[in-house]
DNA sequence: GGAAATCTTTGACTTAACGCAAATTCCTTT
DNA sequence: AAAGGAATTTGCGTTAAGTCAAAGATTTCC
């Protein structure tokens, strides 16, 4: 085994709780693929049954609306776990689509290799449990906001999860309007809009570069549920 | 064991698989508790670490805003197996909060009492997590409408679900205009107004105790499950 | 049977969000 | 340094959705 990789394990949840042997049976079953910056690692509705996780680089799960609007659901960096929904039920369509961000390097292992260990370790499958309704609290963060929040909520709640990220007050302004719009549901015109708002009401100061978090209550008042 | 109980469990996916003497076992671990109309089984936030069976009645789970709109996430009814996020990690707070809707009674596991049962039986926590991944894809479904479908699109897809659960093409009127203004996440003057519109184009009939589907493919486009 | 409560329907008005287009600025690339 | 492309910003018009208020209709409960 790869000694990179083995500290990785180490260094996952899932993963770190598992005896060497039981590691070793795990990462004989996994195969390694690459995918380089931009490319698609499955589509929408299709049948993927791998779980996998990051080595490397960076992947964000994304649904994509007919009339060309995107809903950035989640984004997994290196150490990351996740799967396709056809790794726990055949034929069960992805609710998302799945990008390489970057160039990037996933270990998979197919429902059909790991099903067999699964049933054998429950403790390994009790974690990815876990697991998984992590992801489904985040599910429900975003339906939450998507069905009760304003835009310019929804907007607050972006700014000060990136905030949690960084160090300071100040974000570096690595996202596109574009980007900053697929994560939170709306277009790029309104991100503008109400980034100037914010900006008009003292709560963040824009530049070329960055944001700068001048009022950081104001803005969880803004996050925080629209009307109370 | 209770004779009802057992059939029961021979009809639940979940619990259908396992051998007799893991029944028992898993059945002496249980509680029942039992729930009166409307009353909170529990809160949004609260930390509730049950897994639990639905042996009689009906549970609705919850999100509410603080404008005082709720949205349904589902409807669980006999048979059907749901959890507290707490049954899985300590400490996480309910995403919804689970209401009867009409006198109820649960078969509960708690996470102390379960979690051993689990890590030593991968077969049942393997089925769990099929389960789980099933109400993920119901949950990215509703954010999926949420985010990119109006008001009309999402009334649509209601009724043709509704349609799927009867034969024929009436559907009773057993929600009101405000529980089902929740299980879209709209309000019951726009629920009202795109059933009318509805009426006015030929897609449904509309009386007082059932709509009639006129045109079920119009109803489809109008889902939006037709233009992708 | 009648009163109260609940549910439905409609009109008038307000607001949030969006799409389009144009202007501007920034970033690459040669 | 100039050109081309990408990203940002802003004005303006449009639409979807929502609120409020009030009138009917239906159901429930003494």
């Amino acid at each position: 085994m790869d000694e990179v990789t083995f500290e990785l394990y180490g260094k996952t949840p899932l993963f770190s709780g598992i005896n060497p042997q039981q590691l070793d049976k795990l990462d004989s079953l996994s195969l390694v693929r690459e995918y380089p910056r931009g490319q698609w690692i499955t589509h929408y509705g299709a049948d993927w049954p791998y779980l996998f996780l990051v080595e490397e680089g960076e992947v964000t799960a994304l649904k994509e609306s007919a009339g060309g609007r995107s809903l950035v659901v989640i984004t997994l960096e290196t150490g990351e776990v996740f799967w396709g929904t056809g790794f726990f039920k055949e034929g069960m369509g992805m609710p998302v689509a799945l990008e390489a961000n970057q160039k990037t390097r996933l270990r998979l292992w197919s429902r059909e290799k790991l099903e067999p260990f699964m049933i054998s370790n429950g403790q390994f499958t009790w974690g990815l449990a876990q697991l998984m309704v992590e992801r489904m609290m985040r599910a429900s963060r975003i339906l939450e906001e998507l069905a009760f929040n304003p835009v310019a909520g929804r907007l607050a709640s972006l700014l000060l999860g990136q905030l949690e990220d960084q160090s300071g007050d100040t974000l570096a302004r690595d996202l596109t309007l574009d980007e900053m719009a697929a994560r939170i549901g709306s277009t790029r015109e309104m991100v503008c809009r109400h980034l100037y708002q914010f900006a008009d009401q003292g709560v963040i100061e824009i530049n070329r570069t960055e944001f700068k978090i001048m009022d950081q209550d104001m803005l969880k008042d803004l996050a925080g549920r629209g009307n109370p």
